[in-house]
DNA sequence: AAGGTATAGTTGTATAGACAAGTAAGACTA
DNA sequence: TAGTCTTACTTGTCTATACAACTATACCTT
């Protein structure tokens, strides 16, 4: 159940921000479910103690990134996703795989994904073109995961002088400035990843509070031969792949 | 001159919609130009008698839109036309053009080209990849060419100590932190995309030394609607395009 | 002269309230 | 029964205000 200690009053982070994030953490765990209605905008407000214009700009992100579809004198409902786009979902990916037997959540966590292109294609018939958007939705959000799981990590087991230094430059380049020295290869590899594409955002104009990733992976095969590669731009709900032009969304 | 007349009170058009619009065609008339400050919100606001957040809620659209860019405490200012206008100085292609008599220098420079590539593979006969290459070509060339000439200009024209702090920090990152104050907008944008794709360039394990260039241009028709887009990433000789794979050489 | 401080001006976030506009459903009327 | 009206509820627009965060500049102190 939603629960106000979710949103921190005195955070640096915006609250907008904040509850935009949580409703669609909710949406993406399947908590609000496609064609559901979101609660009223007087009901977040109230929940959480914020005023209905903050609930609004939260919404107009949700909005924005296509998630919802308002709908006046109605409600706000979450966006149906068509068929195709469930199996984008990571939760459903990893849940198939595992019930398949051949490929647990773990193994792609620790991404020893061998040949998968080849493995969806002739397991499950997934056409070329979707294994490519299939691979970049599962990059983001391993690496979306593991950035939310290294950065609590380090904020919560090291000493107190980070936090202050996090404090005084939250951005991007700072967080990655700070930790620079004692996180993780892994994890300063996402924040660089972010902060990298947080400049070019910057410069191509785009809005500095949505996320951006940038993701550039390579396929091997198991004697570490380059088998493939694709390259990607992860923008809320919108993606561009190398090869096609423009952006792409959801639905 | 602005007029508060042009903002109708009672209309079922609402009050932000008719001010972005309002603010927009000042853009594109070129009554505020790239670079300049829009007035104030706090301005705008006393001289259409609307309130600040309604003011705040136009200038978000164009912000979204990409026609302006706001910087907290300094104000916001007519987004700078992207690098793909600067291909309209380049030399050598506007001499091809005035020979072929089709396409005359000035209309060039006035931005006036609609719909370039149609009429390259009409006129031409010039295949679509090799209009996308052309572009990128052009638009290389000319960034390098404004980015040499607008920090030779500036580092005559302006006192020592910026000349020390270049030699302090001879990178890309550095110039720009350096030159922020006083670099024109054009040519901080130059440096920003060179910086932003050393960094990039830095993960993706590219030799740090060699110039690299990222340069993403947009075509648009008259109305300013999107007809195109070309990516691609330069180094030296050497120049990578979007939808191709492997890096490509001069001839 | 160098560096810190105060100040004014700008955009960013958040609040509380008011009314408009659209939807749905029940109550009422012909 | 069929249509209209009322009412409650939802999102949309707008105001007035307050303070935070950031920038640039003038001023002051050392």
């Amino acid at each position: 159940m939603m629960n106000n200690r979710l949103i921190d009053k005195t955070s640096v982070i915006p609250m907008y921000y904040q509850l935009a994030k949580l409703l669609e953490g909710q949406i993406r765990r399947g908590e609000l479910k496609p064609g559901e209605a979101i609660p009223t905008e007087t009901e977040i407000s109230a929940r959480f103690a914020i005023s209905r214009m903050t609930v609004r700009r939260a919404i107009a992100e949700l909005v924005t990134s296509g998630m919802v579809n308002a709908q006046q004198g109605k409600g706000t409902f979450v966006t149906m996703p068509k068929l195709d786009n469930i199996v984008f979902e990571l939760n459903d990916f990893n849940h198939n795989i595992q019930q398949s037997g051949i490929l647990a959540k773990t193994t792609l966590l620790e991404a020893k994904i061998v040949r998968l292109n080849e493995l969806l294609q002739e397991k499950f018939a997934v056409s070329n073109a979707n294994v490519k958007f299939l691979f970049s939705r599962m990059v983001v959000s391993a690496a979306e995961e593991r950035l939310a799981y290294e950065t609590k990590y380090t904020l919560y087991s090291k000493s107190k002088p980070i936090l202050e230094s996090d404090l005084q430059d939250p951005t991007l380049p700072g967080l990655v400035a700070a930790h620079s020295n004692f996180l993780p290869v892994s994890a300063k590899k996402v924040l660089q990843v972010a902060a990298a594409t947080e400049l070019e955002a910057s410069i191509l104009g785009i809005v500095p509070n949505s996320p951006v990733f940038l993701i550039e992976q390579t396929i091997y095969d198991p004697e570490h031969r380059t088998v493939g590669w694709s390259k990607s731009i992860y923008r809320g709900d919108r993606y561009k792949l190398t090869g096609y032009d423009g952006w792409y969304k959801k639905d």
